[in-house]
DNA sequence: TGTACATCAGTGAACGCGCGTTCACTGATGTAC
DNA sequence: TGTACATCAGTGAACGCGCGTTCACTGATGTAC
């Protein structure tokens, strides 16, 4: 009753399935959603050009599963050393948040490039079994961060968490971005000063001190 | 001498090709420049699908002219008031600077979705000859602003007005970003309160008083 | 002034290409005898 | 144990479509006589 089993899967003990995942997650990975077609993805795949068909709907569905294991798995990779409330100083649980989210966007934002054109794509993530909430898991535990320390006092009482995360996040965007239209690419990570003043600025703010 | 003209410019003393570049800029005002076809751009021109080709080498030229056209209007709509050191207090001018700031992302960003897939047209848009400096200006200007008023000491001497110019820059592509990826589209303009925070957190810091 | 002609920007049907998708066919595997 | 057959996932050539681009043709205008 078994059929014929694709070639490139022999000796793997992987369904065609996640086969066909996992390699336009490598794609995703390298070039990004934008682009992609399904003879790149089957070509990756070392398969037929047609199999897509029999275990996804569409090319987006595949796509749609494809960017989530990706930002799944760039997750999985930071994962670990989450500054907590009341531990170390506020200062350096910002600075780390900060850079945990540099390098999170720096993974994820590109693969997502060409997406806000994509209303089939969005369409199909937003249907997944976990729908990808767009980074915005980050930004969530961010501000439930900056709630710990105000609740501890180690934060001014008058501060919105949401407004530090949408900062932090906000200049994650920001430098993202910027490479992305960028032709010639500046060095992947921002100086480290740049970080420095960021954090000092989120810190103590703007004004002279009185 | 005088050859043809197009049935579309009977009455109007503009060339064709500004023509061409009036109708692309409203598309791309409209819709942005993904997906945009030369056959849309012909039919909004009321003109011939070829024409095109008599006035630009290709697509991306054209769609960089309008590009280029539709930002120069957005940034003229705003023009005036802005802020200048050491005139009203910092709050007022940080947030007219946020809220200016918000509303030219508003306005281009969502135009610009897409861009980053198009390695064509981004060259292009390098090669005119005011290449647009995509949002720079606005950045650059913030930061000025903020260089001016440490100098009057109206702003902390340790600040760094590169950062503040990131952070403020930063929150606008971070609210346009998620109301692009986002199938229903929040209100257009974020909350007052959020403004509010956001000035708050720039002005004073997250640490409580000393 | 009137008429025949040359010019060349505008026209739009047609071309070639790459894409997502389909479907008649293949062939490795399990089953029947 | 050995052989003929049924199953059905995998295969890849082919389809249809929309796109950017081309180019033989059109026709309004200026010029020559």
């Amino acid at each position: 009753m078994a059929p014929r089993r694709a070639a490139a899967l022999r000796g793997g003990g992987q369904s065609l399935r996640e086969h066909l995942i996992a390699a336009a997650g490598r794609l995703v990975a390298r070039r990004g959603v934008a682009g992609l077609t399904v003879r790149d993805i089957a070509r990756e795949a070392e398969v037929a050009d047609g199999v897509l068909y029999n275990h996804f709907a569409d090319k987006e569905e595949l796509l749609a599963y494809a960017l989530h294991a990706h930002v799944r798995a760039v997750e999985a990779e930071q994962e670990g050393a989450s500054p907590r409330p009341g531990e170390g100083t506020v200062e350096a649980n910002l600075r780390a948040y900060l850079q945990r989210a540099l390098a999170l966007h720096a993974a994820i934002l590109p693969a997502f490039a060409g997406l806000t054109t994509q209303p089939k794509l969005l369409a199909r993530l937003a249907e997944l079994p976990t729908p990808l909430d767009g980074g915005q898991g980050l930004r969530t535990e961010i501000a439930g961060y900056v709630r710990a320390e105000r609740q501890l006092t180690r934060v001014a009482a008058t501060i919105s968490p949401d407004a530090v995360a949408t900062l932090v996040v906000g200049v994650c965007h920001d430098l993202v971005l910027g490479r992305l239209l960028d032709p010639a690419g500046p060095p992947p990570e921002p100086s480290p000063d740049l970080v420095d003043a960021l954090v000092a600025t989120l810190l103590h703010g703007v004004l002279p001190p009185a």
